[in-house]
This record gives structure tokens, sequence and C-alpha cells, in this order.
DNA sequence: AACGATCATGCAAACGTTTTCATTCTGTGC
DNA sequence: GCACAGAATGAAAACGTTTGCATGATCGTT
């Protein structure tokens, strides 16, 4: 006997019904569909469960008619600034349709990816949320396999057929890329994490790459640095970068994380930004407006991903079909600040 | 019908039970309680869950042991720094357990906070974590009349008798600003948050002007700015301060979010840092310690606070009784780094 | 005043497990 | 080979709801 048992008098719908002299039948329908109950009768259990202090059990419920109520989301992390307003909002437009939300952080690890999908099915929630593309197939099919409504969000890809909602990350990394080729740049560093595990960041770094050889510039090796999600990370490493007689005149980072370490390493050594180097991020989370200088970057629209892949999959557990089209294109917008200089022409005659 | 109610043909433990050949009570000790039954049998029973691709429902057998697997926990927020390592942290400790995380933010709303109890105790949580000491009794009432172990997270206070995990709030607080009065500043700005519903800002407050105080220092109303925990704001705030002429030598700020933004400001008007403006901060997440210069400030053990919080709930669970003492006081730490200047006492002779 | 039609309620059978108790094995010591 | 202890398994009764079906109440119509 590990686990204790009493709840001591938790009441339940029987003792609701005993109080309120009606069946257990008519406590339950005035809970779960009010209107069908005759006003006098539903005040009278309501005044009774009030008194009990009566909370109903979905779970037991959803025995019955296999619907739990609650939804899983499960993101590489939480622990930064990447997800979170993700997350904040998914949560919150949960809970405008009487949702409630599981989450956990895989950390990049597929695997463990698929051993919280499992463990999410084991509580039955109603419908998944994954972030990307890149997932275990087992994960998938254990969703597929149970009719269980998946969304793909943050990401977007065009040539899908599975429900998402997100982002192109490809053409917004193109986008950043654009304006700083457009400012004339030609020496630039990218600053990537580990591409693995991560659709997001393989395709903005294909976006940028993509530009660039479309403008004639091909980097070398060493100009494509790989670099974690941290800001202490992208600091010395921009910091090592900066030290060395080959610098570039801009740098282009995978995630506005990235950028603010670069920002402080510049700070640190006294390089002017933009003056000194060039800046731009992808992301546009909390502080990057407000960083001085302002940060350049593509806004991606957190918020609004979090709310439509809530009704998505609201849609798809009650009607079956998710809202046209199936993948959902949120639009990016690039974000000019500061942090980017225009070079004039004239530095290589 | 408004929800479709197939699962196709989602395997339950009779299919397997039927497929390997015993009866449905082996199957499923051979999941909850695997030692207890003989190898060969578990494998034949493994074998076709395998084949079948069952997933065992646990909230079916939650409605017979009242045990659901699952801990609430319900935060302030969720999109901004504060608490994200905390959450994580949290997440990630009850998956150790097999546990899985409810989770919701209620924007510093107590009425909200009570609704998203009750909707978590409808969803039969086994423990619940919450963020300080301010709540509405009505939450706390609800958790107790049904014997739910309950913790509080990220605040301590040594005259508590129910459980909870965190920093001493205020002791950091007097920390800080010691460390300023320390370095010669009398004349101080706080910026601090709205203080209602929020004992952790209430108590980082009374611990600065106690340590100011005890110094001698009485600040004008007008040095005690209420500013949200958001960096734009903070930088705005800040801004008009540097544009008085009365400005301050030193800024101790509620967090360190607000400590980004006065940076920022500083930066943006050319004001060095420390020289022309002292900032301290509290919490010291993320790129605190990376920005330039380095921000002084104070340590929230954040991870540690979400992973002793759990195991404070697991045992709770498991045994009834808190691993003691019943309110842990999980150490602060002050980082001393560049942000603040000492000041000679020779400038006003 | 009687008759349907509609609405509100009750009865009881699910839902998929866990667990108690009883039964049937398995293996051991003589 | 036998008796017996202990381990492994099975049968069936919960757990707290929801819901299909049946019945009883209510109301408007003629």
């Amino acid at each position: 006997m590990r686990r204790r048992r009493s709840r001591k008098g938790a009441p339940g719908i029987v003792e609701v019904a005993a109080r309120a002299g009606v069946s257990i039948a008519t406590v339950s329908r005035a809970f779960s569909q009010p209107s069908i109950v005759r006003a006098p009768t539903r005040e009278r259990i309501e005044k009774a469960a009030h008194e009990l202090g009566y909370i109903r059990n979905r779970a037991a419920g959803s025995l019955h008619n296999r619907f739990s109520g609650t939804v899983g989301l499960v993101v590489p992390t939480i622990d930064n600034a990447i997800f979170s307003e993700l997350i904040q909002a998914f949560s919150s437009r949960l809970r405008d349709f009487d949702r409630t939300l599981l989450i956990a952080a895989h950390g990049y690890d597929l695997e463990l990816e698929a051993a919280i999908v499992r463990s999410l099915l084991e509580r039955r929630i109603d419908g998944m949320a994954l972030v990307g593309f890149d997932h275990d197939p087992v994960s998938v099919n254990m969703l597929q396999q149970r009719d269980i409504p998946l969304v793909h969000v943050w990401n977007y890809r065009a040539d899908l057929n599975t429900p998402c909602v997100g982002a192109d990350n490809r053409a917004a990394a193109w986008t950043i890329a654009d304006h700083v080729v457009g400012q004339g740049h030609t020496d630039i560093a990218l600053l990537f994490p580990d591409l693995t595990s991560n659709d997001r960041a393989r395709d903005r770094r294909d976006g940028v790459l993509q530009r660039l050889a479309s403008a004639g510039i091909e980097l070398p090796p060493h100009r494509i640095i790989n670099c974690p999600y941290d800001v202490g990370a992208a600091r010395n490493l921009v910091s090592a970068l900066l030290e060395s007689a080959d610098r570039p005149t801009a740098l282009i980072c995978g995630n506005d994380i990235i950028a603010h370490g670069a920002y402080f390493a510049c700070q640190a050594r006294g390089i002017p930004i933009p003056g000194g180097l060039s800046i731009a991020g992808i992301g546009d989370f909390g502080s990057s407006a407000h960083l001085y200088p302002g940060l350049t970057t593509v806004r991606m629209p957190a918020r609004q991903i979090g709310t439509v892949a809530v009704d998505t999959l609201i849609s798809l557990m009650e009607t079956g079909e998710a809202p046209a089209p199936v993948a959902r294109n949120i639009d990016f917008e690039l974000r000019v600040r500061s942090s980017v200089a225009r070079l004039e022409p004239d530095n290589s005659p």
C-alpha cells in the first residue's frame, strides 16, 4: 500500500443527486448539457453541488465518451524565449474552449519525443500539437492509428497534406538575407545551430544560402558557424570571430537569441553596431525591438500560430475536418531596425 | 452528435489478453507490477501488446485507484523569461517519475487562478504547485478539502506550516540593496511592478526598503517607480528618468527584465553603465550574465526550485509526508558583475 | 376534456481498467 | 512420488460518470 487511498469525503455525483432529490443521470446532464434540464431542477442541483463542494470527475466521464478535454503540446524546449510566446498563446486559447494543456519538452531528442507522445496518449489526450516536421515516425504512427488529431506547428510547407500552422521559415530566412544583401554586404557569416532534428533551422539556413547564391555569394565553410541557442555561447563565438583578422561585415543569425549574444560580444569589444559589424536575426521575440540599436530581424508570429493551432485542433476534434487550407501559412514580417548598415560599393574598387 | 465517436480499432486490454491467451487481470499486472507476473507470461503479453499497438488507458485505471499520474502547475505567465526555467525543470523532473504536467497561466488574476485550479481538479490531478502565497482562499480550500498535496513555489517564508519551496525574496532583495548601498550609493531609484496579487514583488520591495532605511536612506515617492515586467516599458520609463534633471546614481530593479530595459535606455542615450548610472537586478536569468557590462543581480535558483518542488510533491503523494523541513529555503546568490559602480564619498563634501 | 406531441427525468448498461479473493500451478523437501 | 507452501493466474466486482431507451409530466389543440 504505497499510495494512500482516502480522498476524505470527496462527494460524487451520487451525493449531489441524493441531496437534490434527483437521479444521477439528471445531475450529469445538468453539468454537461444544462439546457436540457428544467431550470428549477437545475438550480436545485447547482445548489446541492455547491453546498457539497462537488467537482465533477471528467476522467470518469471520458471513460465513457472517449473525450478527455485535454490537448498535448510537445516542444523542444521551454526554458528559453523561443517557444514561450507560443506556449502561452496555445494555453490561453485552450482555456477559451475549456480544454486543459498537457505539456512536455524533448530537448531536440526525437526518441524522447516519441516516449512523451506515448505517455500523453496513455492520458488519452484529444489532440496533439508537435513543433515542426522532424519526428520519429513512431510518434506520428501512434497518433494516426488512434485517429488523434495532430497539427504541426511553427513551420510551414506548401506541399503538405497534413494539418500544419506556421510561418514559412525558409522564406523568412530568405527575406532577412535579401535585406542584408540589399544593403550591399557580400562578406557574411552565418551562425546556425545544429541542424539535425530541426527542420526549422534547416529551412532557415537553406533560405539564407539560396538568397546568397542567387546574389553570386558563395560562403566558405568557415563562414558557416555552428552555434547553440544560447546567449553565452553565441557571445563567445562572435567574440572569437571579432578577434580574427578576417572579419565579415555582417552576421546572419539563425535565431534572435544568437543575435543577442552577438550584440553583447560587440559591445564588450567596443565594436559599434552596425558600423563595425552588421547583425541580423530571425524570430523577433521579447527584447529584440528594445535592444540598442534595434535588431533588424524577422518577426515570427508565435502568438497567432498558437491561437490558430488550437482553433484547428478544436475543429478537427469536433468535426473531424480542419479548416481549409490544411496547411496554414501565417505571415512573418521583416522588421528593419538599425542593426544592419548600408555598405557603399566603393570600399573595394 | 457533435463529436465523432470511432477510435478505429484502438485495442484495449481485452484484445491483448485474448491474443496472449491470458486473462485481463494478468495483462493489467504485467504493466502495473511487472515483477509479479512470470517472465514467460510477461513476454508473451508484451509481444501481443506490441503487435497490437496497445497503449494502456491510465484514465480508466485512475478511476479505480484514484491516482491519475498528473500534476498541475499554475504560473502567472509563461511568455517571458521569469518562469520558463522553473517550468522546464518542473516538467523534466516530473518525467523522471512518469508523471505528466498540466499547466496554465493566470496573468496575475487570482480569480482566474481559482477557475484554473477547479478545472485541473476536474481532471483529477494528484498534486498541485502554485507560485507564491497570494491566492484566492477558494483555490486553497478546494485543494485542502480533497486532500490534494499543494506546494507553494518560488517564494519562501520561515513561518510557514504549509509546504513551500523557494528562495527568500525579501532577503535576496535586501542583499542586492546592501550591495548597492555598500558601493556608496544614496540616491537610488526603485523600479517595481504592481504589488497586488504578487507577494514576491512585495517581499522584494520590502527587503530593499528595509536595507535602505537601516542605512538612513528614505526614498521620496517619485523615486519609487511603477514598472511592468516588460523590457520596452522599462526602457521608456528609464529613458524618461534619464531626461530629467534630477537623476539617481543607481537603479534597483524588481526584476532582471526591468534591468535589461534600463540597460537599453542607457545605451540609447549614451549614458555609460555603471559610470553614468548603476543598475542592479533581481533574478539572473538567461542573458543577464552576458549583457555588457555584466548585470549585477541576485541569482534565483529557478531550476532547483522546480526540481525540489516535484520531489516534495511526489513524497507528499506517496507517503503523505513532506520531507522536512516543510518550508524549503533554496539559497539565492549575489552575483556581483559590473553594472554597479563604487561611488567615492568625496563627491558631496 | 381528451389527445398527441414534446419535454424532463429515471433506469441501467456501458466505458477500460485495477484489485480482492479464490483457485490453480510450480517447485521443494522428504 | 507426495504433501505442502508459495507463486502465478483467473473471475468478478468495483471506480464515477454518460447516454440510449423508456416512462412520466406538461402543454397546446381541438
